[in-house]
DNA sequence: TAGAAATATTCAAATATTTAAATACTAAAA
DNA sequence: TTTTAGTATTTAAATATTTGAATATTTCTA
């Protein structure tokens, strides 16, 4: 994973509301809704939309339209390589 | 590993200056000293002090003055950690 | 002790990020 | 087809970050 990859997910990551929505995976299992993360963050839905797009633009939500939803899928692959550029730095 | 600690170590990865210091390490093996760093950056001595700041208040760095140089070692026992925190995302 | 070397701090300018209000877009439902 | 629900975009304000110039601090050395 070249540099300016882990800079822009380092970032996506450096903000407790996109964190929070993170973390909500491991209650929701695989998928998370949209409206899901609107009521489980404090924001303006707009502000809410902010913060997963840069999860999505950092590759770590997968967007999936439903109708008028709009579902969101953990990018496990992108953690995983993120992690073990992180796991390189140590050596 | 709470979520505003893993807030502060996001941040300061998410700067391709400050991922670069970090690589460094690999090269440089145990330590590195303040000096090289400001070799290795293009950037001005007070920048460099500012981003080796960041790496230092997030833990990621361990200051060590030796006379009037100062020695970086590499938190490892941290990264480990954060490391985890993003693992456990991942269930 | 005076001067030099290494690093830190202060300050200001430029840029980026976060947030919400207003609005637009898209797709389902009535 | 009009309305409604869900999501995105635009805009502007507030705040934060990045950077370098100037300066301060600390410690070594002559």
């Amino acid at each position: 994973m070249d540099i300016k990859k882990i800079e822009r997910i380092s970032r996506a990551l450096s903000d407790t509301n996109r964190i929070a929505i993170l973390q909500q995976f491991k209650k929701k299992k695989d998928c998370l809704y949209c409206a899901e993360v609107n009521d489980l963050l404090d924001l303006t839905q707009p502000s809410v939309s902010h913060h997963l797009k840069q999860l999505v633009d950092a590759d770590l939500l997968l967007p999936q339209k439903e109708g008028r939803n709009l579902k969101y899928i953990l990018n496990q692959q992108v953690l995983d390589d993120y992690i073990a550029s992180l796991n390189e730095l140590k050596d």
